[in-house]
RNA sequence: GGGAUCUUAGCUCAGCUGGGAGAGCAUCUGCCUUACAAGCAGAGGGUCAUAGGUUCGAGCCCUAUAGGUCCCACCA
């Protein structure tokens, strides 16, 4: 059965092999069976261009636990995988792949661009998906989708022509964020505020008198931040309130360099206390300008061509880019006298959030969804906790942004995405939103038309993931079926781009949510708490960790320790500590196979268990329902830890040396078969709870142990069983462990090495406790090093459940209490009286009161009685001990 | 400007609905004990940011203050 085994774990080799047999088996496969429960996750799709980083590692690691828990809990589990076109991410890679190869983007034409994309993801979208198979994600790679595939396409078309049909898609001039780099619209989710610094000019329009003539001597001054946009002035804004100006309202003051003449208008927007109370209106270029525009009839004069340069409305700054018209004008301005002066000034300016391009607001017809009553159930789903987020202050978050949204622009000025499903008619220009193009204009009856050249926000597919992926628009019997699905696992990062998006498309086209629980992690930051970026060059790359240390390593790692939504960085070191792990693991597992070697193991539990066997059996009884709860309610940093203490230190540094006497010096034949039954079952079972965290280690141990063929990945979960709840024997061990550690204290105390064999006295007036002592003898004497251990009566007695040990070292026999010197042996027992005076008035002081003992559960007050007499008795005897001694 | 969040051992962080302060790493001591030195047995180290409050009882709830991080808005 046992073959030879390494004495250190190596995972090398043996990740891919069994990962490969997972696939082989079709155990990460799902189909619809009306018998099981289903359990769906679907991925946050990774972009077709990008590389598997350690944000990734944590999103897929947990998704994995959680499927892989719930598929051994019995449930149908799919989680459902696929890949992005990340539309504007991956032209731009594409734009500068033929950039150095010396190509155009419009030398290609658009069919030729699309061919290069769909080539450049035949070759790297495929990456991404091997990277997530080294982590160990049981996928349901058959299932595999891409947003740009043909289901996808066809649920996007589908929404598009729906939601215009119903008017909550319109096309409209509006100002937008337009990026002059990437030439494309972009959504407010994607403009990206940085701090700046830049300067504030203070400028002076010259006012107009009643007679039409330009005054010298009075003038509107007012401060800018984009002295350049002056271009485009079409008034200047002051408060109606604004005493200062009341008077001027109406009348007109005279744009230098154009020579315009522009109104005065009293507009609320204009902040009395700032700057000079005199705002510059440029209608086209900045948001609330065209605000203030729309309400007083203005004119909106765009000045800018699409790459942020002057265009002839400019006049004679025609063709200059932004910021040198910017520095002509202001010179030109300061000839005129009509500058005032220039004053440093800290900004937050808008940018892009891929290429940090400063965002240019222009007025452009695009495609908007409006978002008032479609926003309107996804509120509600997570007010009602329809929709649960986890950690619920995602929830403050999330309507912070639903309270103040605005209509979605989704339209993109690219060619890699989903093209509008919008069609010019040649002749007449109507528009008409279809499926398919339409044969005839249904305006003039003419047969030519031209599609809309833009493409949708890579968002806008995105946001329909969760159906499109089971088979939407069709209503097929996997979406009837695995939809709803369970949980969503992502970075709070994208709760606005992706999150939101989906709830209110689910419930748009569904009529039902897309996921009963959001569950959201952080960051994964360096040692020193920064961002991993490209360009600080201290990413980690997570296979290399996994090369280095092994999938379950860095899986454990990312687990531990954090806690929903939070960030967490990452260690080597702690990488280290999660391989040891898996070594411990190993060697248990070793020790173990070793022992079973050639001997039979009953496959149900034997008649005599020893009270260790007993002991270990009922802790990790415990483990199993503490761990499944913690579990359940998506605490898996909590779950994991349990597990890794209760297999470190209770099972290896317990357990298995309690064992050790019965294997190897007993010739107790049923014990010797009780303790390997023990082992046995609390190792698979441990096991098994570990496999959802460590995949690969779990299932090579639980392969060599049972056999090649069988998988943990699809056995049961361990269940909690009342009959191994053993409250005596647990008790019992924990006095043993008790005795272990003061002998092993007076031992350090005495600097004797604990290798050295000593006799071994057990003195105790308690019948009960004597017969456990009495029935370990072996194991105690391993534990204490011991070559003799006598169970003898207490005469004096201390108390009723508590131990004196005597130990021997050479001829040298030394009661246990009075090794350690007197007054160290007062001073313990009046700090033992000090917490004991405290312990009693806590204790006595909740039963006391009264709303404790009318709201607190009958078990609650049970256990604080109970307390109250234990401490009085040991409060008894401290007292007498303490006399004993000061005497 | 609005909001969120954090401040717990030397470091990085857990601590679930209030009921005796925890882990990993680091440090110190002693051990190559026949599963594991990637190990074993121990030890030291915390006024749980500060100040109030609620409570029989606060790391946890409330208020204020200080410092850090992040998100949203963007007053020209």
């Amino acid at each position: 059965m046992s073959k030879e085994l390494a004495k250190t774990y190596d995972p090398k080799g043996i990740e891919d092999k069994l990962y490969q047999k997972w696939l082989d088996k079709k155990y990460f496969h799902a189909e619809v069976d009306e018998t099981k429960k289903p359990f769906t996750i679907v991925i946050p799709p990774p972009n077709i261009t990008g590389q598997l980083h350690m944000g990734h590692a944590l999103d897929e690691t947990m998704q994995d636990i959680l499927i892989r828990f719930k598929r051994m809990q019995g449930y149908n589990a799919l989680w459902q995988p696929g890949t992005d076109h990340a539309s504007i991410a991956t032209e731009v890679k594409i734009i500068e792949k033929l950039k150095e190869e010396g190509i155009n983007k419009n030398d290609l034409g658009r069919e030729g661009f699309l061919k290069r994309a769909w080539e450049w993801k035949a070759e790297y979208g495929g990456r991404i998906v091997e990277q997530l198979k080294k982590l160990g994600s049981s996928c349901d790679w058959d299932r595999e989708r891409f947003t740009m595939d043909e289901g996808c396409n066809k649920a996007v078309t589908e929404v598009f022509c729906k939601m215009h049909e119903k008017g909550w898609i319109y096309k409209g001039s509006r100002i937008i964020n337009w990026c002059p780099v990437c030439n494309t619209s972009i959504s407010d989710a994607e403009v990206e505020y940085q701090e700046q610094a830049g300067h504030f000019w203070h400028i002076k329009y010259p006012l107009i008198g009643e007679d039409g003539s330009v005054s010298t001597t009075e003038f509107l001054e007012f401060a800018t931040t984009r002295p350049e946009t002056m271009l485009g002035d079409t008034a200047v804004a002051v408060n109606p309130e604004d005493d200062r100006y009341k008077h001027l309202i109406g009348r007109k003051v005279m744009l230098p360099i154009i020579n315009r003449e522009i109104p005065i208008v009293a507009d609320s927007y204009v902040d009395m206390e700032f700057g000079t109370g005199v705002v510059k209106i440029t209608p086209a270029h900045d948001p609330n300008d065209f605000e203030v525009g729309k309400r007083h009839n203005l004119p909106e004069i765009n000045i800018m061509n699409d790459d942020a340069t002057i265009n002839k409305n400019g006049g004679k700054f025609e063709g200059l880019d932004r910021y040198e018209a910017r520095g002509q004008i202001v010179k030109e301005l300061d000839e005129m006298g009509l500058l005032v002066r220039i004053e440093d000034y800290t900004h937050n300016v808008g940018t892009h959030d891929r290429c940090k391009t400063t965002i240019e607001p222009l007025i452009k017809k695009q495609w908007f969804v409006k978002m008032d009553e479609l926003i309107k159930p996804a509120v509600e789903a997570v007010k009602s906790g329809e929709i649960q987020l986890i950690p619920p202050r995602m929830e403050k978050t999330y309507f912070n942004w639903t309270d103040n949204i605005r209509d979605w622009c989704i339209s993109r000025q690219l060619w890699w995405g989903h093209r509008i499903p919008a069609y010019y008619c040649d002749e007449c220009g109507e528009v008409v939103v279809a499926k398919e193009e339409p044969k005839v204009c249904p305006k003039c009856g003419k047969t030519h038309f031209t599609q809309d050249p833009d493409t949708l926000d890579t968002w806008f597919s995105s946001a329909l993931w969760p159906f499109s992926t089971l088979g939407w628009p069709e209503m097929t019997e996997d979406l009837k079926y695995f939809y709803p699905t369970d949980v969503l696992v992502t970075g709070y990062d994208i709760i606005f781009f992706w999150v939101i998006r989906m709830i209110f498309s689910g419930y748009e086209q569904m009529g039902e949510k897309p996921f009963k629980t959001v569950l959201f992690h952080g960051l994964v930051r360096d040692s020193q708490g920064r961002k991993m970026s490209k360009s600080l060059g201290n990413g980690i790359d997570p296979l290399e960790i996994i090369d280095k240390y092994g999938a379950d390593a860095l899986r454990l790692t990312l687990i531990t320790g954090n806690a929903p939504g939070n960030d967490m960085r990452f260690y080597y070191e702690r990488v280290e500590a999660s391989r040891n792990f898996a070594n411990k693991v190993w060697n248990a597992s070793r020790f173990i196979m070793m022992n079973m070697e050639g001997k039979s193991i009953p496959d149900t539990q034997p008649d005599k268990l020893e009270p260790v066997d007993k002991w270990i059996l009922s802790k990790f009884n415990t483990l199993v329902k503490d761990a499944t709860d913690n579990m359940e309610h998506f605490e898996l940093g909590i779950a994991v830890q349990k597990v890794y203490d209760f297999i470190w230190d209770e099972f290896c540094d317990w357990y298995i040396e309690m064992v050790k006497p019965r294997l190897y010096a007993s010739d107790d034949a049923d014990s010797q078969t009780a303790a390997l039954w023990t082992l046995k079952t609390v190792l698979i079972g441990a096991l098994k709870l570990l496999h959802p965290y460590m995949p690969f280690i779990t299932e090579e141990i639980f392969c060599t142990l049972q056999s090649e063929e069988e998988s943990i990945m699809i056995s049961s979960w361990p269940l909690y069983k009342e009959e191994w709840s053993f409250a005596k024997e647990e008790k019992a061990i924990e006095i043993i462990k008790e005795a272990v550690r003061g002998i092993r204290n007076v031992r350090t105390e005495m600097n004797v090495a604990p290798s050295r064999k000593a006799s071994v006295y057990v003195v105790s007036a308690n019948e009960e406790i004597r017969t456990v002592f009495e029935e370990g003898r072996l194991f105690f004497a391993s534990l204490a090093y011991a070559s003799d251990v006598q169970i003898q009566q207490d005469k004096t007695g201390i108390a009723d459940d508590a131990v004196s040990v005597v130990i021997a070292e050479a001829t040298l026999y030394i009661p246990f209490a009075e090794l350690v010197d007197i007054s160290q042996e007062i001073e313990r027992l009046e700090k033992e009286k000090k917490r004991l005076t405290g312990e009693l008035a806590r204790v006595n002081g909740m039963l006391s009161n009264e709303r404790f003992l009318s709201k607190a559960p009958e078990s609650k007050i049970a256990e604080e009685k109970e307390k109250l007499t234990k401490y009085t008795q040991m409060m008894d005897q401290v007292e007498t001990r303490l006399k004993q001694l000061t005497k």
